[in-house]
RNA sequence: GGGCGCUUAGCUCAGCUGGCUAGAGCACCUCGUUUACACCGAGGGGGUCGGGGGUUCGAAUCCCUCAGCGCCCACCA
């Protein structure tokens, strides 16, 4: 069939994938080295950002790869409830609608998401679709789906069990806003600028105070004590005394403790064991009570804060609690200070310390062996400094918090005694909200688990775990693909349940793409507004070009800003691709379709001992997880050596059958990083039985005469040679004289055409000038033409010398001689007699020219 | 306060365990109506690899140091 001038990708793409799909192209082969992927599951409520293109990219280009080495691939897709994430979107837009989560039951609630996230399913599928994943649909797993929600129990259980599950009242990071908890890794820190104000303690019966510095002069109500350092001899004689708390009856006492630090603030501090994590620890040491004085709802409340200040907001109080306490004279001084201020990464509310019973993981002895895992090494890391940040990161994780009050999620599956507060049950009726058990009702807890616990299973889950075929024979999977910031909150949890659940690590190999950020090098996000959208960039220049674009030049762990001119580069050689198929299907030729492939002139092995060369380094490369040098082995293969020598060449006397056998070859080896116009021209140039690129092993042409391929190495620097000096002196119509060169005898046609030259002809050595070095051939051109060659012949000698000097440099060093290494040497004395003969022979030629 | 990374051509970046004249894409300059391709072909310009010091026969590559940028962790109230 004819092809148009130009590959149009959007007229090829859908049906092109469609194809694929239904031609069970993903599906794994029944033989072959098991090679498994599960996708990162996206959130199945939203469209993908450039991020997922980069991810999708690099884990395509891998299983296309290792489906080309023969391998039996697996490629699972998923999408992931995103608990938080989905439930924040979703009361957006009920907002939008004038109404709020709390117009509902929670059931309906969490139906009417369900219904929502359902409705948006063909959203981001066609997306990944577009993007060209080749992952087997027929695998497609849900995070809410029941196995999946059967496992995070089976893991819950288990745990529970192990006594690894902990109910306990804690210290939680709590958006009053969204109204849940958070997990430490979730919260956002900034700097800030902020108070610290000293507010005077006075003591009890006797004269003197204890000046304290806060930045939270609101929690004051919740004090239960005021900490020295032991050590402090400015405070010696406080400790053991008691204090009047200000704006209140309260007396509290002094307590010694070595978390307070002397060089900060006044080096007294303020115990609020309810409202802050290390007045909480020391509150533990100490016995102290603990008085919640912020609600959920983010205000004031508890029969502790004086009426005046009740139901006001934490800032409202903040600023008539410092007017009070003013006006009163307790205000020492007021100092400006940055601190650390923890927010919401949804809303940037600030995220509070409040005391809540919660659900916790002792993450302890699950990090311990995920740290001996590595340690033997069980887990290769892309890039491998990663490794030892993980490493650091379970050396100092603290529980695991793994409540959230949303309903957007697994419920969990305990049932607290109604009449016992402290009584939990584990029991799976979570339809239910309460429950009889021995004639005692149980009522279900409201809350729901952490996303992050069920997607942490996603690697064993995926494949069906426990009775799962696919778990049998694809666990652990080859390779996890994913982004660098998802280290601690996601993959250090894998490797921990992994662990825990299978015995095993998840996955043999990690590999971490950096960040996609905009030209700046700034994150892509909505309030900045640089956000771009893959699918805008895809309908314009294809897919292949996206994939292409974001991998070219990418490498492990490092942040990448996209720049539209890496997919300018990448539909280009599309279109390269492209033009070669045209011209090889223009030289085709019905009559001789079953013409041998035969290896003809020089060009011929050439060509095919390139291709044999570089289809090692590329699979080497691949292996190594250096997509983007390997795309630029392919890239240069079939742009630099197929289209601009070898088709040249050819267009001599054409080798159809090795033609087309170089194209297939080219597709497969392009067909990672191109899949689309890959496929596109092997469906519409392919005589092979196998109809599907996809799949499609590696083609090997050899083997070739090496010698006849360096003669034609010879044939290119000559053609160069003649380029270079017609482009230097101007000439338009020359000729090519030589004498006594068999390879210019037998390939002058060749030399002819691709030079452009109005003949070669053999002469008697005569005038012109010289081509190349130790050839006995010239160039023909007119005498006016002398002087601009004179002038480039006197770069090329500066050029020659500098060589040799550097060269004779290195070789009159002894130091060099005795240790580099022999062939090291050796090659410098070659290249210094070549570069002197050279030289030489250019001085030679000035001389021939200066005294004609 | 700790830890890590980056700084290479105009732009965005490769360059693995130190070894030919430091590469790519895009951009730039000159030439080209060669029927595969102007999303092209040919030729070319452009970098003392952030500064300084060290190790080495040899450093973009290893070490130290300075400067600039960035990231992560850390709840000094």
């Amino acid at each position: 069939m004819r092809l148009e001038k130009s590959y149009q990708p959007n007229k090829y793409e859908t049906s092109i994938y469609s194809l694929w799909e239904k031609s069970g192209a993903f599906l794994p082969k029944s033989t072959g080295n098991d090679y498994s992927i599960v996708m990162p599951p996206p959130n199945a409520n939203a469209n993908l950002h450039m991020g997922h293109a980069l991810t999708i990219a690099i884990e395509d280009i891998a299983v296309r790869y290792h489906r080309s080495k023969g391998d039996r691939v697996v490629f699972v897709p998923g999408a992931d409830h995103a608990g938080f994430e989905t439930q924040v979107v979703y009361e957006r837009k009920l907002a939008n609608e004038g109404k709020s989560r709390f117009d509902y039951s929670r059931e309906d609630l969490y139906k009417n998401i369900y219904e929502f996230v359902a409705s948006n399913r063909d959203i981001f599928t066609s997306q990944i679709r577009a993007l060209g994943a080749s992952v087997d649909w027929s695998r497609f797993v849900f995070s809410l789906d029941e196995p999946v929600v059967k496992n995070a129990y089976a893991t819950f259980s288990k745990m529970w069990h192990d006594g690894l599950i902990y109910r306990g009242e804690r210290l939680v990071n709590y958006c009053t806003y969204h109204g849940t908890a958070f997990a430490d890794i979730e919260v956002l820190h900034k700097e800030e600028k902020g108070h610290l104000w000293s507010i005077s303690y006075p003591l009890v019966n006797e004269n003197g105070a204890l000046v304290v510095a806060t930045t939270r002069p609101e929690t004051l109500f919740g004090d239960t004590a005021v900490a020295v350092n032991p050590h402090d001899p400015r405070y010696q004689s406080f400790i053991g005394k008691t204090l009047k708390l200000p704006l209140t009856d309260r007396e509290i006492p002094v307590i010694a403790d070595d978390y307070v630090d002397t060089n900060y603030g006044t080096g007294v501090v303020k115990i609020t064991p309810a409202h802050d994590s290390n007045d909480f620890e020391v509150g533990l040491r100490h016995n102290l009570q603990r008085f919640s004085v912020i609600d959920f709802d983010g205000k004031m409340t508890s029969d502790r804060v004086p009426k005046k200040f009740r139901g006001l907001t934490v800032s409202q109080a903040r600023e008539a609690i410092l007017n009070e306490l003013s006006d009163q004279g307790f205000i020492v001084a007021d100092e400006k200070i940055t601190h650390n201020v923890g927010r919401c990464y949804k809303c940037d509310n600030p995220i509070e310390h409040l005391l809540m019973d919660q659900w916790f993981v002792n993450v302890r002895p699950l990090a311990d062996n995920a740290i001996k895992a590595i340690e033997e090494g069980k887990i290769k890391f892309y890039p491998t400094i990663k490794s030892k940040q993980l490493k650091r990161y379970y050396e100092q994780i603290k529980d695991w918090n793994i409540s959230r009050q949303i309903v957007w999620g697994i419920p969990i599956p305990a049932f607290q005694n109604e009449n016992a507060p402290y009584d939990w049950i584990y029991d799976e009726r979570v339809s239910q909200e309460t429950i009889v058990v021995g004639n005692m009702t149980y009522r279900r807890d409201p809350d729901v688990f952490d996303t992050w616990f069920s997607s942490s299973s996603w690697p064993y889950m995926a494949l069906g775990y426990p009775e799962g075929k696919d778990f049998t024979d694809f666990y652990p999977l080859s390779l996890m693909e994913t982004g660098v910031d998802l280290l601690q909150q996601w993959v250090s949890r894998m490797i921990m349940l992994g662990l825990y659940v299978t015995n095993e690590v998840p996955f043999k190999t990690v590999y971490f793409h950096g960040m996609v950020t905009d030209g700046e090098g700034r994150k892509m996000s909505k309030s900045i507004g640089n956000v771009l959208n893959p699918m805008d960039i895809l309908n314009e220049y294809g897919s292949d070009a996206v994939r292409i674009g974001m991998i070219s030049g990418n490498t492990a762990g490092k942040n990448q800003p996209f720049v539209i001119s890496k997919v300018v580069g990448g539909r280009n050689f599309c279109n390269k691709l492209w033009n070669i198929a045209r011209f090889t299907a223009e030289q085709h030729k019905t009559d001789q379709e079953n013409a041998k492939l035969l290896l003809n002139n020089i060009a011929d092995h050439w060509i095919v001992w390139r291709y044999e060369n570089i289809l090692n380094k590329y699979c080497q490369l691949m292996d190594a997880y250096r997509f983007s040098e390997a795309y630029e082995i392919a890239y240069h293969f079939i742009w630099d050596d197929l289209a601009d020598w070898y088709i040249e060449a050819s267009k001599l006397q054409p080798n159809v059958p090795l033609l087309e056998a170089l194209l297939r070859a080219s597709l497969v080896i392009a067909h990672p990083f191109a899949p689309f116009v890959t496929e596109t021209i092997w469906q519409n140039t392919s005589t092979d039985s196998s109809p599907l690129l996809s799949g499609h092993e590696f083609i090997r042409l050899g083997p070739a005469d090496v010698k006849r391929g360096l003669d034609f190495e010879k044939i290119k620097e000559i053609v160069v040679s003649v380029r270079s000096l017609k482009k230097a002196t101007g000439a338009k119509k020359v000729k090519l004289y030589y004498h006594d060169e068999p390879l210019i005898a037998e390939y002058g046609h060749i030399i002819k055409t691709l030079a452009k030259l109005e003949d070669v002809e053999y002469l008697d050595p005569g005038q012109g000038i010289t081509v190349a070095n130790n050839l006995n051939c010239w160039l023909d051109v007119d005498q006016k033409l002398i002087a601009d060659y004179l002038l480039h012949l006197e770069s090329k000698i500066s050029e020659a010398k500098g060589r040799i000097d550097q060269l004779k440099d290195r070789l009159g060093n002894k130091n060099y001689i005795e240790r580099a290494p022999k062939d090291l040497v050796e090659q410098s004395r070659t290249q210094a007699i070549e570069a002197e003969s050279e030289l030489e022979a250019l001085l030679q030629e000035k001389v021939r020219f200066d005294n004609p």
